[in-house]
DNA sequence: ATTGTTATTGAGAATCATTTGCAATAATGA
DNA sequence: TCATTATTGCAAATGATTCTCAATAACAAT
């Protein structure tokens, strides 16, 4: 219809994909959501505007996409995965310990990080997860105020 | 029997836990080795050294020592977990695509990082995960130097 | 040492997220 | 429109982790 997806439709088609109403569906929904989505709330999602839509389907979408780059997996609580479309600008994640709430953050000072490592140990770095964790404002003062800072 | 033992002793009985031989154990088998251990490889080194230890009590296990903050969990791969015996410095993982292979470095940086996102975001930061990946100095050789690097 | 209390264990069943097998469907190119 | 085959939905399978429960063993008090 549009150029974009005629664009995704090329990009599939480039590794011998088919770009289907599914898939679509699931990018959609993924792009449309500023916060990070487990496979189940996307399963909810996807499923209000398509009720055929299997959990099997969310799945195997979800690992294509992440083969080809357009979403991205985080492993946020310790708990189960959670998925989002990429964006531009790298960025990392606080997760809130008391009510979950995650804030997401840009650090430039990590593109030192990397080329500090990259180069004492040799290695090439394709990718960076730096997560925080801790109490958001509003649960340091539920909680009074303590807050158990390793420092 | 020596005072270290007896500390632990201690640590335990402070929250109403007793110190059993498997948790000895298990803490044992984690301190001894330099490598991240996922709970079936640590099951099956526990079990070489005492036959009766069950899978159930390596999860259990290993879910106190983390409540008690004598174990370190770290999501690796995007699989299964992986535990650490905690150590005096905080150090940040790589991970080679390629073999697996799992190189520990520290970035004295961070703490400025963790310093920066406190303050802006009114945060408390109370554990910090930094997890890069790419490849190794070994596997990029045997890729023939090229590597997916991002920038 | 002996005993009572109860945290912990082992074994296996249960759960949960995720993956897979397969026949039916639909996207693509001819 | 047709043939090919990637993809789907379903349900069953898997694999890691958790739970249930009776038996055991750590600990505190005797």
């Amino acid at each position: 219809m549009n150029e974009s997806i005629d664009h995704l439709h090329d990009t599939f088609r480039a590794t011998g994909r088919r770009l289907t109403s599914q898939r679509r569906l699931i990018l959609g929904v993924l792009e449309e959501s500023d916060i990070h989505l487990d496979a189940e709330t996307l399963f909810v999602r996807a499923k209000a505007r398509d009720s055929d839509i299997s959990m099997a389907t969310v799945y195997r979408t979800l690992a294509v996409l992440k083969e080809m780059g357009l979403v991205e997996e985080h492993s946020l609580g310790e708990e189960h995965r959670h998925f989002e479309a990429v964006r531009d600008e790298p960025h990392y994640h606080f997760i809130c310990l008391g009510c979950g709430r995650v804030i997401e953050f840009d650090a430039p000072v990590m593109a030192q990080v990397k080329q500090d490592v990259s180069e004492r140990e040799g290695v090439c770095i394709t990718n960076i997860h730096l997560r925080m964790s801790g109490y958001c404002v509003q649960c340091q003062e539920a909680m009074g105020g303590q807050c158990g800072d390793q420092e």
